[in-house]
DNA sequence: ACCTGAACACCGTTCAAGT
DNA sequence: ACCTGAACACCGTTCAAGT
């Protein structure tokens, strides 16, 4: 029942790569996250990825990639589970859910040691069709609260921003839920979306 | 005219290391940032730091820490120039064009390279002072466009991460302001602030 | 085509030794 | 007290060589 345990060679090594690297990321942060360690937990040589990655960039590019699509699928998961009425507070909730479970892979994703040197077209695919569940839902529903002079562009700008602020400030600990008299997050999270961004509250 | 070049032992060896640790943050970014650079490019072996800081996060927590500094005046330097009448929206200006006017800096005091290990404790003073001028801001005038239940902690988590999320997604170029028909980031974080943030609009 | 082992220039950190 | 030089274990990356 032990099989492929030392015969990579058919195209796995470097899926197995990213897989690894995922693991080490969430497991112990992203400055854990060394090609040899990941090449040498692989059980592998430390050049090897070089045979499927350019370099230590590219491997996180696809590290990324994955995250923005396993994003998506959370975001639109959170929506469609009939939890919240509200089609965007949902996405909101799945935005910032994926943050806080996924904090290496987060990090990753829009903490800028990619986007300084990634060739964007890179990242595009999955990361703008995870965007696109946020302009999707305001095209069909724009914000009534703010309908005074309707601006769709920038009422995306606005959900945007909102929820990958909490995100962020939530997962590096700068507000903590207690502040502001929650014990857990998921109500403080609620409260927040539904305030600020929801159309029924 | 040509003194202090070769005479630390003074003190200022430490001013001169984040001095300098700045300088390489803003010119070449975060991965440039190694101790032996700071120290060889500051004239001194790559020891010497260790006599001022316990290791590298030591100095990284000092350089956020006169990041904190310089952030908060840049918020109130903003709030009171007059440009803009709500001060709340002032210090959202000051809040972003800090994070544009000094990616490096930025990065580093809210991206988490310092939020896993650091001692919380070592940065509170400057960030709390920083915090707390959005706190005042808010507690004089709430917002009034959701006053219809007063709770001015959570509009202080939501001013937060509303000028948090612009800052980042900006500066990251998550997004980009032509996607939205301006030309400047100026026009567009204005309407951004004044719409979603500010009382007048 | 895919992988290894050795090599290079770089890290952070420690420690004996110098002033 | 403050700094140096050498050392250690680790990096990312390259390159000749093996299969």
């Amino acid at each position: 029942m032990v099989t492929k345990k030392k015969q990579y060679h058919h195209g796995n090594l470097s899926r197995a790569l990213v897989t690894k690297a995922i693991e080490l990321l969430e497991q112990e942060g992203i400055s854990a996250l060394s090609l040899r360690r990941v090449a040498k937990e692989t059980g592998v040589s430390q050049a090897a990825p070089y045979s499927h990655f350019k370099d230590k960039q590219a491997l996180l590019t696809a590290v990324a990639n994955e995250g923005y699509a396993r994003f998506g699928q959370r975001m639109q998961h959170e929506a469609e589970s009939g939890k919240e009425q509200d089609y965007l507070v949902g996405l909101g909730r799945g935005y910032v859910f994926f943050a806080l479970e996924n904090p290496g892979l987060f990090h990753l994703m829009f903490g800028g040691e990619l986007s300084k040197l990634i060739d964007v077209n890179a990242i595009h695919e999955e990361y703008g069709s995870s965007y696109q569940l946020l302009v999707d839902a305001i095209d069909k529903t724009p914000l009534k609260r703010f309908s005074d002079s309707e601006n769709k562009p920038l009422d995306v700008a606005f959900a945007w921003s909102l929820v990958h602020g909490i995100a962020n400030l939530l997962q590096a600990e700068r507000f903590t839920t207690e502040t502001y008299g929650y014990q857990d997050v998921e109500p403080f999270v609620d409260d927040l979306l539904r305030r600020y961004l929801g159309n029924t509250a």
